[in-house]
DNA sequence: ATAGATGTTGACATGATGTCATATTCTTTG
DNA sequence: CAAAGAATATGACATCATGTCAACATCTAT
């Protein structure tokens, strides 16, 4: 992808990103109308107020619109994932892990609907699809990280295959956020949160 | 629905169910070679030697077909979902809910095809994602009690939601399951079963 | 044998997608 | 500064899938 926001000193270029911008906030609206399947070309380039082709110009097509939409988005999750982990006890560890999972899942009710027209859109579009594995593999690889923290300061239970609790921890909290994106998921995040967490780190840390 | 393998007196009646059977079989050829949102009813009234209109008398269109092909293989989660549970410690929990676990996983495993195919429905699909939401369910529920005869037997840790620990348990074995049907996942069934049983148990249960 | 019910059919209307030749708008060059 | 040329924009078109329906075929029951 080219750097945006640049080269405005070209009138063509800058309408070209004027129009890139237009097809893309409409597109949005759209989206969280319709609903990612139902959403249309057609429908995007008629608020936006351009031509059927333009979007074709602009953009590979529905799939691609999308990612680009949920690159803001992404990028939050992104942060979260970035939390600093050095807990001395399993105690800190349950605190700032379960933090963690309040995070995380307070952005995705944030973000909701946003993060709906994702939910449609993986199981549709490989790009999309892809796009969040991305995001999933970020977090593994970073609680993989913090449990191999734990590990080395003596905080593990013996005999675990860090890499599979790794991905299971990170699942629950997956699934967990999609409930709380359709919606199914009455619980409050707080109590999600602390009880996911608590039988996280009573299984992986040892015992007092 | 209707009940099916009866009523064959009527020659009808028996070309009917004939020219129904043809096209599921048909479309479930299509849908394991062309996957969920590539097949087509043409290509399988094609294959059944069938007309176009005749596909939507005998069912509502392609989530319709997906969802009858796809009872076999949830009836067999459904037993799996029943297995008997009445540990009288910790340890045979452990045991019992590991297997539960290793069952689920390589039954997936074993049905990797069409599981693959749902997959790809449930995020089309409402009906498709109802069909397995309610199977997801039936897990829950089954989970959940599981847990309190645990918790009568004073076996689980104390100050824990259950309800929301269940769920997450299932989820972790939920999100293994796709990993695995999408072909993502390298490790051997047995060890994610035993990997993610341990910390789950050691989660939940008292300690020695 | 014939009326009527049950089942089958493919042509059609609809609507979405992606492409492309053409038109438009701006920049650069002689 | 005019003309050539590059970058954008456009909408008509070809393609393909869906779901419907009036007509047709087949069987049952009177």
């Amino acid at each position: 992808m080219d750097k945006k926001g640049v080269e405005t000193s070209d009138k063509r270029h800058l309408r070209s990103m004027i129009t890139r911008e237009k097809i893309l906030k409409s597109a949005k609206e759209v989206f969280l109308e319709e609903g990612f399947q139902k959403a249309t070309i057609s429908q995007m380039i008629k608020k936006a107020g351009v031509g059927y082709g333009t979007a074709y110009v602009h953009f590979e097509g529905k799939d691609d619109i999308l990612i680009v939409l949920m690159e803001d988005v992404m990028a939050k999750f992104y942060e979260i994932a970035e939390t600093p982990f050095s807990p001395r006890s399993k105690e800190e560890a349950n605190d700032i892990i379960e933090n963690q999972a309040y995070s995380f899942l307070k952005l995705a009710e944030k973000e909701r609907d946003i993060m709906c027209v994702l939910e449609q859109a993986i199981g549709v579009s490989p790009e999309a699809a892809n796009k969040w594995k991305e995001t999933r593999e970020k977090f593994i690889q970073r609680i993989l990280k913090d449990i191999h923290y734990s590990h080395e300061n003596g905080l593990t239970r013996a005999g675990l295959n860090f890499e599979l609790v790794a991905r299971g921890w990170f699942f629950v909290n997956e699934m967990y956020l999609w409930e709380i994106v359709r919606g199914e998921q009455r619980a409050p995040v707080e109590e999600i949160a602390e009880a996911i967490t608590s039988v996280y780190t009573a299984g992986l840390y040892k015992g007092v």
